[in-house]
DNA sequence: GTAGCATGCTACTATTTTCGTAGCATTTGA
DNA sequence: TCAAATGCTACGAAAATAGTAGCATGCTAC
């Protein structure tokens, strides 16, 4: 799949606006699991980040992981794939979901992750 | 494809943790569009929805609909469609995703939003 | 120096999603 | 009662993703 491209037609959209290029990027499988998790201080390595994606097949999480680095989300360095500091401030929109997912997850699916009740109730 | 939900199996995800279950959720092509145009004042209705999101194919644009409305992010009035509180909070998380956009694309790619250039020095 | 192991990744087929188009049933307004 | 708009379903074609196998490279230990 090609990377999108702010400028250039995007999947569905001939604009190409900045917005659309960007929710065509974050829309595709695995790629906002991507950002968060190499957010996190162990991952870095493929292997790594394949196993914390839930075993997604190597051929796709090397696709993301181009498609990101195309866009200067990811870079890498000897230690492996890292977010660039426009990837730290894109990550930093996302994480605030975290909360709110556990809060829906209660509230619709009456979902709670063992141990969470008062951490939730505190926050 | 069926709908997310925490603490269920989630695409790729064993767990179906809260956030995994809302990665497979927005990571699913036009949710994030939908999210964005049914946040604005005018659209509502699955024709001009469909419009907005350039065109998206009804039956897909009715699954993400129905997937979104199962998750009690959509909501249904005798207007059309419109977000429930839950789905307007989330997506005030998503809009500052604009902003970064346009700098993102501007930076990387050298794209820039027709007649934007002042408004993103100013803001 | 070679045997084992981890890592990053490519290849390939199978399955699932999405696209694109056609069109039907219902409502609205003239 | 006719035309136009709306919400949606159906269905074959195309594209994306999954799943598995395995290869090349670089360690590390013996």
């Amino acid at each position: 799949m090609s990377t999108p491209r702010p400028g250039a037609k995007v999947r569905g959209s001939e604009s190409g606006s900045p917005i659309n290029a960007l929710f065509d990027l974050l829309g595709r499988r695995w790629t906002l699991g991507i950002l968060w998790y190499l957010g996190e201080e162990a991952p870095r390595t493929f292997r790594n980040l394949q196993e914390r994606c839930g075993g997604v097949s190597p051929s796709i999480l090397n696709s993301r992981l181009k498609e990101l680095r195309d866009a200067d989300i990811v870079g890498r360095t000897v230690d492996g794939y890292v977010l660039t500091e426009r990837g730290k401030e894109l990550r930093s929109f996302i994480v605030p979901l975290a909360k709110w997912s556990a809060r829906w997850s209660q509230e619709v699916y009456g979902y709670e992750r063992p141990g969470m009740r008062q951490r939730l109730d505190q926050e």
